[in-house]
DNA sequence: AATGATTTGTTTATTAATGAACAAATTGTG
DNA sequence: CACAATTTGTTCATTAATAAACAAATCATT
């Protein structure tokens, strides 16, 4: 693994949080490169230097925080679901500027699939249907019933502007996920 | 006037900043060259390109505020001394972080006699020994008077936590310089 | 549909920032 | 004092960022 150079973090930072910012205030089709290099303090061509296009940044941008939220499931794998969500609803909290522009703008579509694809990987494995309560059941209807339903909450929870804490979310969630896994 | 790179203002940004931040942490002489780089998220080796050592960006520090107070006074020089204090002590608030620092620190002697040169020149055209209430006294007794009397107010006003709005002192203090003047 | 302005995406030469290495100076500890 | 560790200040080759210019595409407005 070798080492970044500093200057693209700096770069990419500044530019990821001017994007955001710039989300917040309006639709990303009114949002030009220009208006993300004036408010990240970059120069243009320095956008290009790093991505294809403001589209190629959103994906680049939802594309990791799916991969922070992959790293979480990992490293929380072993233990109950309960316990489990509490790290995940913890994220989702922290970056809540993030995911609730995210769901507020036109790249919602392009954020919800990439975050249903990732939640199928995620419980593919945890779907058991040759025993117990899912037994005889069909495994693709099992895991788009729970991915569906999983996506529906956290968009209500954020869109909603977050009505409970995350232990709660945690825990309620945990309890529908045992009740059908 | 050619204008700047933004790398040179974005990395000198970062480095005065960061200065001003351990400067609130620990002592001038327990600052390293290395702490700097790191709480700037710049290389060592940048600070060199702009800075001789820590005292030399301490140095430029002081004359960069020296300087933006110049300028406040040239826009305010036909106005009166009370309405002409005001933003004199607005921009005092305003960077009240780096002055309270400055003057806890050790390079409140540097940062003084910098404050001191550049308040006789200030003064020095609007003293009067020729007519009026201080005809027949000794002009540089007099601006050193007012001089003298002007830092020990601001000294006073920046290490009690700036106990009074900047329009009262300036008032204040704009009554005292007109008595003097 | 015409046209004038903006935005896009690419290219260019130049410059600042980088990390690494290094010897010298300074510091701190036994 | 000695000696180890840290910090300093400098050099170097490499790389990313920069501003400017440009044609092509897109957007508004009439």
């Amino acid at each position: 693994m070798s080492k970044v150079d500093r200057r693209i973090l700096k770069s990419q930072e500044a530019i990821k949080n001017a994007f955001i910012q710039l989300m917040t205030q309006k639709s990303l089709d009114d949002i030009t490169i220009q208006d993300i290099s004036d408010t990240a303090n970059v120069s243009r061509g320095t956008i290009y230097l790093h991505y294809l296009d403001k589209f190629d940044l959103l994906d680049k941008l939802i594309e990791e925080h799916i991969y922070e939220l992959r790293e979480i499931c990992e490293s929380a794998s072993d233990e109950d679901f309960r316990s489990a969500n509490v790290p995940w609803f913890e994220y989702l909290e922290n970056n809540y500027l993030f995911f609730s522009t995210i769901l507020a703008s036109k790249g919602a579509p392009s954020f919800r699939n990439q975050f249903v694809e990732f939640l199928i990987e995620e419980f593919k494995d945890e779907v058991d249907v040759t025993e117990g309560k899912n037994h005889g059941l069909n495994e693709d209807v099992i895991l788009q019933f729970i991915v569906t339903s999983y996506v529906g909450i956290v968009e209500w929870w954020i869109t909603n502007g977050m009505p409970y804490p995350p232990h709660v979310m945690a825990e309620q969630v945990g309890i529908l996920l045992e009740r059908n896994l």
